[in-house]
DNA sequence: CTTGACTCCCAAAACGTTTTGGAGAATTCT
DNA sequence: AGAATTCTCCAAAACGTTTTGGGAGTCAAG
């Protein structure tokens, strides 16, 4: 059965009381309401998405933006996390549309398609950069969105993020207390917030215990980004004899380049994000990941209370850095 | 500028035109045409998308199942086959929307509710089973699909897969040259298309040497699975000297297992899919993938070419399964 | 001058749903 | 008994687009 009208007529009623019977509404007497979830049951009667649509004037969709160009896309188990989400919106009646952002297309472009276009009710942004256009552009249009990762914006949004410079200021501080004194960073973009970030963490580590934080190289967030990185910090006269690094890629960049250059098994490393792969990597690899889980609901639990209208500083959740400590992280150094 | 109305009463024209000029038809004069594409850029006009689709009849969506149990979910690059397929897609006017399977819902009733609810215009089905129902549901609602892996459904059916059979069975030749005799196979749950044909492959070489193709244990398709399962092999009175593993997960279980066991660094082993973490084991994992590059965009061709029409036995992609050597597949053996 | 072809435009119908604003019948209250 | 209230139900409007089936003009050919 196709239609709501031959539904209707089928069982010589309008279109209308078969629309609120299926709807539940108490003006229609239960005796029919039944017998119209019977026959709607029994011809497998769905409401077509697209009228429904159009009329109560909301897509049902929610997007998402994903990077094209490689490297650190998100969190390590993006998928997982994508899943969750559209799960958990599929339970409120939304579906997760993905948005690839096309060579040659600015992530903007996408979305005033998807917005101006009412495609979707609401966005959902990955890799924040501390001043993101995207952002700007979505709070310009009014329409609710979360990201994933804060921004430098005036105006508040809805965001989920881990607190890197907490994180990154505790595992510097950690190296410290084992006696580390020449502590590298091997940063990400600095135009990424997440990148940006967890270096002012090392870095004010490194102020507050009187060392110089002149050691720092920024690469690609990619594992090719942190071996090149890597091979600078320990070209320089004063090599360091700790790596704390901005992503679990570029760690296992650096962990190539260690393996590559004299001594570099007396230098320890720690990473962030707690790829998969990490438990593989010789030596093990240290790393630092978000606490929360089901971060997939949580989004969607943003998503849902944005869309509903809440303020978008109510909306944001900061969440604690927690170690995950394998072997990379106490190699044996010789002190200065 | 939300509405056409609005947008044609600013200009004096009416709507038909306005729609008609944006549609490039040549019944409107090239310089009105002009006219109202000026009009429409400088307020950023867009068609409201729940109209168009309710209108077309079409809409311009298609769903992708994601299942939501754990291990092995389709190729290494899941989510880079999606990005890509959804890009291509989105170049046709269609969009991607990911439909996990919430806990206690089966696939099939996913599949019911976007296709009978009109939400989409084809399917797009991964990790399919030998008798799979989401596919005679599909065949039998004449939707458009496209599966990623084949199955024994009698009516065919578009797809994009990797010939396991013959994979497996040259890896299990190659073994047989280096002088193995002894050759186990860990393979995933026979339900599984993939997981059946590859047992078959190694089964079909090992007849055709005249072996005994008793050293097979079947586990989940999971690190966990294929530990377990190696365990069992390893435990039996004749002991395999090399393992052909029906996924690299699986394959990694296997090397765990044999790193427990006396005289485990003989055995040699190979698996299937190229996840990235299997250059970082101990031993690197020799392992097997698909050739073709860029599948996702093979996906969306395949899918748009099904919405046009085109009977699905045209719609059929086999590829090659080409070998990555690492060092996990000649390891020193004592030959039987 | 009429006919036919061509150019440019438009009114109205349709897509399938939800919602508004009652209408008629049945019931309860005064 | 009449008035007020409650129960059921429905016709029609609206959502914003695309498409159908022409309707005026203009121009060239007959």
């Amino acid at each position: 059965m196709a239609n709501l009208k031959q539904l209707a007529q089928s069982l010589g009623l309008s279109i209308t009381t078969v629309s609120r019977a299926l709807d539940g509404y108490s003006d229609v007497s239960a005796a029919t309401r039944e017998r119209v979830r019977e026959a709607a049951e029994k011809t497998g009667y769905r409401p077509n998405a697209s009228a429904r649509r159009l009329r109560k004037q909301r897509a049902e969709l929610v997007a998402v933006t994903l990077p094209s160009d490689p490297g650190h896309i998100g969190p390590p188990h993006f998928l997982d996390m994508l899943s969750g989400c559209a799960e958990h919106l599929a339970s409120a009646g939304l579906n997760l549309v993905i948005a690839p952002v096309p060579r040659g297309e600015s992530e903007v472009e996408i979305c005033r398609r998807f917005v101006d276009g009412r495609r979707v009710d609401a966005m959902l942004l990955v890799r924040t950069k501390r001043r993101d256009e995207r952002v700007e552009f979505l709070q310009s249009r009014g329409i609710p969105f979360v990201t994933n990762g804060r921004t430098e914006s005036l105006e508040p949004h809805a965001y989920i993020d881990g607190d890197g410079f907490a994180g990154f200021l505790a595992a510097t501080r950690r190296f410290q207390a084992t006696g580390h004194r020449r502590i590298g960073h091997i940063a990400g973009p600095q135009e990424y917030y997440f990148a940006h970030v967890r270096r002012m963490g090392w870095q004010a580590a490194m102020d507050d215990a009187g060392l110089d934080p002149d050691l720092c190289a920024e690469g690609a967030p990619t594992e090719q980004g942190g071996y090149l990185a890597a091979l600078d910090l320990l070209r320089r006269p004063s090599r360091p004899s700790a790596l704390v690094c901005a992503t679990d890629e570029m760690a296992i960049g650096a962990l190539r380049a260690l393996r590559e250059i004299d001594g570099g098994d007396h230098i320890s490393v720690v990473g962030h994000d707690d790829l998969p792969i990490g438990a593989y990597t010789s030596p093990s690899l240290s790393t630092m990941r978000m606490t929360g889980e089901n971060l997939g609901a949580s989004f969607a639990s943003l998503l849902l209370r944005a869309i509903a209208g809440e303020p978008a500083a109510q909306l944001q959740e900061l969440h604690a850095i927690e170690f995950v400590d394998r072997d990379s992280h106490r190699r044996p150094h010789v002190a200065a």
